[in-house]
Parts: C-alpha cells; structure tokens; sequence
DNA sequence: CAGCCGTGGTT
DNA sequence: TAACCAAGGCT
C-alpha cells in the first residue's frame, strides 16, 4: 500500500485490509473482487492484483510465511528493490537496505550526487551508498529513519534543514546547495482526452454497470458505461450510439454536466448524460443492474462515483 | 527502458 | 489552478 502513496492515505486502507484479511491464507483465499473493494480508491490496481497473487504463491511455497531474504521477496509479484529491502529489514532485521524515493532524495544531497528520486536505476546506484550506512543492529530502524528524514525534514521543496539533525554532515548544506539536488527531470505534461458517458436507467429505476477488463488501467474495477468522444463526433449522438453496444434502446436523454478526473498520464474531460433505456439483458460477469443504494457493493472508480454524484446533484461540478 | 499505472495533498 | 509529488513495480 505504500508504494508511491502517503503512510497517511494508506493507514485506514491498512487498518479494513488488515482486520478482514488477518493472514496470507486467509487473503489467498478471498475473490480478488472483495480485495479490489479494499483497495477502492487507493490507486494503482495492480497492487491489489498482485498482493492477492503474491499470498497465494506464499501460500503454496512457502506455507502461508513470507520469506526473510530480498532474493525470495523479489520473486513475488507486486515486490521491486525497495519492497523487498523494506520487508527484510523491518520485518525481519536483516542487514539490508530500502531504497524510495526519499532516501534517494536525502543521499542525493547528503553525499551531492546527481540523482532523480524516480529513476529505477538512480534508486539502484543508490543501493550501495544506502547499504554503506545500514545499521546492522538495527536496520529496520535504521531504514524508517532515513525513510522519515525525507519524508518531513528534508522535503522536494524548502527542506527543514534548520531542524535537521545530520545537517553538519549534508555537503549539500555546506555548499548551499540543498536546492540542486535531487535533479529535477521535467516531465511530460498529461493529454486530456474527451469522454462521454451514460449513466443507463431502465424501467426498474436501476443503473446499468460495466466492469472493467482485469488488466491495465483500473482493471477489475465497475464504471458506468464510457469511452473516448472522437474529436467531430457530437456528445449527445454518441453517448446514444454507444448504448447500442449494449443493446439497450433511448427512450429520453437529459444532459446531467461535465466531469473531469486526473489520472496518473492523461486527464479525462467528460460529457455525461442520463439515458432512460430499454433494455433486454439481465445481468453477466461484467455487466450488473444496480439500484443506486447498491452500487456501494461494487468497487467503482473515481470518477464514476463523480459521474453517479450527478444524478443526485451532489458536489456539482 | 520509457511508458503505463490512481489518488489526494502541497506548492 | 496547474503542476508537482508521494514508503514503486511491471512490461
């Protein structure tokens, strides 16, 4: 959960994860839907993929405890450089390092070495540097700390260098240069791209959900339906035209607003419509009927719960 | 190996 | 408000 996240975005995701999959059988165990719907809104499906995934082979291979050594970790899907070092460190006390992207930020300035906090292979030049200065009676620690250094003291911007308490041994500092390190790698600025979307009501007052593919994007996750407008196309025609692919016939249209959402490389502009259908299918394994109290069932995406938002006029946008 | 992969807080 | 960033990993 902590992989690119803030310990103060994933702890009550921790807290519910923790008290209903107590053990890596018990998780093993579960439909990777009831871990998806744990993971709602925390980002970066695949690690809710790979986590149900990684306790089954733990499961299998290791009976049902994680191994103690980054080599075996590292086998384990959803587990990199950094995730191994950090469970075999803290978990297990073992001599090793954990390098994120804050230890790369402080030894980058500690030691005024050019580095990018988010290059795979700066954070792996960094492994020696990291492992140089391991405590190894107390790794885990040792690891949390630097880890807790970058993370409130020595911060990408205006670092709390007045407060820091390895500040007389930070070239940076001396050279008052703390502002040029880490390297700053200017990145690709996110395409927005336009959608439409419908939220489809029948006759029963319920609303048609789709669940997306198991890979890529979101995957596993149930949306309303929705896809990318060509650029000539009109909005209104073609949120009617995509509920054809469903088989589902207008009966009236209302245009409900736009929404927008950012995610991690694009942004997405979106023309939503309520749709009153017609439609002949029941529900499928990637197709439900909900009535609106219902859909809290379902693990949705962001912006579907913006899309549902509309149609109650909460948080108008 | 550069791009894919979320969401929310901070600047 | 737009951009930046976060206890990264996979392909």
């Amino acid at each position: 959960m902590l992989q690119q996240t803030r310990v103060d975005q994933a702890r009550p995701y921790f807290e519910r994860f923790m008290a209903s999959f107590p053990t890596v059988s018990v998780l093993a165990s579960e439909e990777l839907d009831a871990v998806l719907k744990h993971w709602e809104g925390l980002g970066y499906y695949s690690r809710a993929r790979n986590i149900h995934a990684a306790a089954n082979i733990v499961r299998e291979h290791y009976g049902g405890y994680l191994p103690d050594d980054p080599d075996s970790l590292r086998q384990l899907p959803g587990i990199g450089p950094y995730t191994a070092g950090a469970i075999s460190s803290i978990a297990f006390g073992r001599p090793v390092p954990a390098v994120d992207g804050n230890v790369v930020r402080v030894l980058s300035r500690l030691f005024m070495v050019d580095m990018d906090t988010r290059s795979s292979r700066d954070r792996r030049d960094a492994e020696p540097l990291a492992n140089r200065l391991v405590d190894p009676q107390r790794p885990g620690d040792f690891n949390q700390s630097l880890m807790e250094l970058g993370a409130t003291i020595c911060t990408p911007y205006t670092p709390a260098c007045s407060r820091c308490p390895i500040q007389s041994s930070c070239m940076a500092y001396r050279s008052e240069r703390v502002d040029d390190f880490p390297v700053r790698v200017e990145r690709k600025r996110a395409p927005i791209v336009n959608h439409i979307a419908a939220l489809a009501i029948n006759g029963n007052g319920k609303i048609l959900m789709v669940r997306r593919p198991t890979e890529g994007l979101l995957g596993g996750l149930w949306e309303v339906p929705q896809e990318s407008l060509a650029d000539e196309a009109r909005p209104e025609e073609a949120a009617v035209l995509m509920m054809q692919k469903y088989d589902c016939t207008r009966v009236r249209t209302a245009d409900l607003g736009m929404v927008r959402h950012a995610y991690s490389h694009f942004k997405v502009s979106a023309t939503v419509f309520r749709i009153d259908v017609d439609c002949p299918h029941g529900d499928s394994e990637t197709r439900k009927w909900m009535l609106p109290e219902q859909i809290d069932e379902l693990a949705t995406t962001g912006i579907t719960k913006k899309m549902l938002g509309l149609l109650t006029g909460e948080h108008p946008q």
